[in-house]
DNA sequence: GTCTATATTCCGATAGAC
DNA sequence: GTCTATCGGAATATAGAC
């Protein structure tokens, strides 16, 4: 992995760790074992990382969404219920969810890609639900993108949440979204 | 109300405004029209004005509990569902999910005062559930617990998602979920 | 591409006068 | 209870050498 990516990388863990402001460029300079000038080098400002995070992020996205259109609408499902997963395991919340609370603290262009992101997710997840609704995998009364924001919710705030209750509780609300998806 | 109480108000807006990190004593100061170093006198540290503001809302959770003990169960789930309602008008989102993002930046002091605070009002929310489902008014199949937690979600986390999406989603999420309950 | 060095700004916090 | 003044530290960012 080039420097550059492994800001990047490091970046995005930071952001879901700690959020947004407060985490430094020299948080990511220690650990890379480098300059705090050597990271104003790939990134001048830290918008400009929060965008190139932001952009590796919808990259990813959409390798995702490529990389699964011609299997099943469960299978799907799963690929989107995974990545919450993933991040639940490394104890973090997702990107979403911590710069939606920064939202007002960060640039226009950051906020932008921001809301380009967050609706892709739910253009794709109301897709998938959609076709699995069509081929009776998926049972709700809801129209599809709403019953996608309800689960999209569920799983945002499942990592959130379950910081503070219990940890298991991302799992019970993540079974839930699938039992009742099904029924 | 008093400066100490203004203080605490400004300091609630603030976090669900911009985040725990985003905001300084002098944005309060400011607002205030008195220096920093009065801020200072009322709240030694940070985190003391970071439990206090935590503290106050766990009273007003108490008396919101106590102020609705013998209203029938939708009157409760409403008085819940209003603190969203109220918070989404002012463009921000709600303290749990705000100080969630934030919780490893955070004291141990506030964390535990979060974690208190958002147990209190899963607790709350399951038992106007459970006696809402005793009585007939609302269905669901799951625990009341795990139903609790459901909707927490939804709740909390259209706040942050409409930021992105659509405002009007938060109505969307929040009409659903009153629905779903009902059927 | 990475370094040293530094400019600048801001923030949390405190001392001591009024 | 509020003020002036200030300390110490941290963070973003840049200039210029290697």
């Amino acid at each position: 992995m080039s420097t550059r990516e492994e800001i990047i990388h490091l970046g995005d863990q930071l952001i879901r760790d700690k959020g947004f402001n407060a985490f430094s460029f020299y948080d990511i300079s220690k650990k890379l074992k480098i300059k705090n000038a050597s990271v104003h080098y790939h990134f001048p400002t830290k918008s400009d990382l929060g965008l190139s995070i932001l952009d590796d992020h919808t990259k990813k996205l959409h390798e995702l969404i490529e990389g699964t259109a011609t299997k099943s609408p469960m299978v799907k499902l799963n690929a989107f219920l995974s990545i919450y997963t993933k991040i639940k395991s490394e104890g973090r919340v997702c990107l979403v969810g911590s710069l939606a609370t920064d939202l007002n603290t960060v640039d226009p262009k950051m906020a932008k890609a921001l809301k380009v992101f967050a609706n892709e997710i739910l253009e794709w997840v109301t897709s998938i639900l959609q076709e699995g609704r069509t081929k009776k995998v998926f049972a709700f009364q809801e129209s599809a993108r709403t019953k996608a924001l309800m689960i999209i919710s569920n799983m945002l705030a499942a990592l959130q949440l379950s910081r503070l209750t219990d940890e298991k509780d991302f799992y019970v609300i993540q079974q839930t979204v699938i039992k009742d998806l099904k029924s």
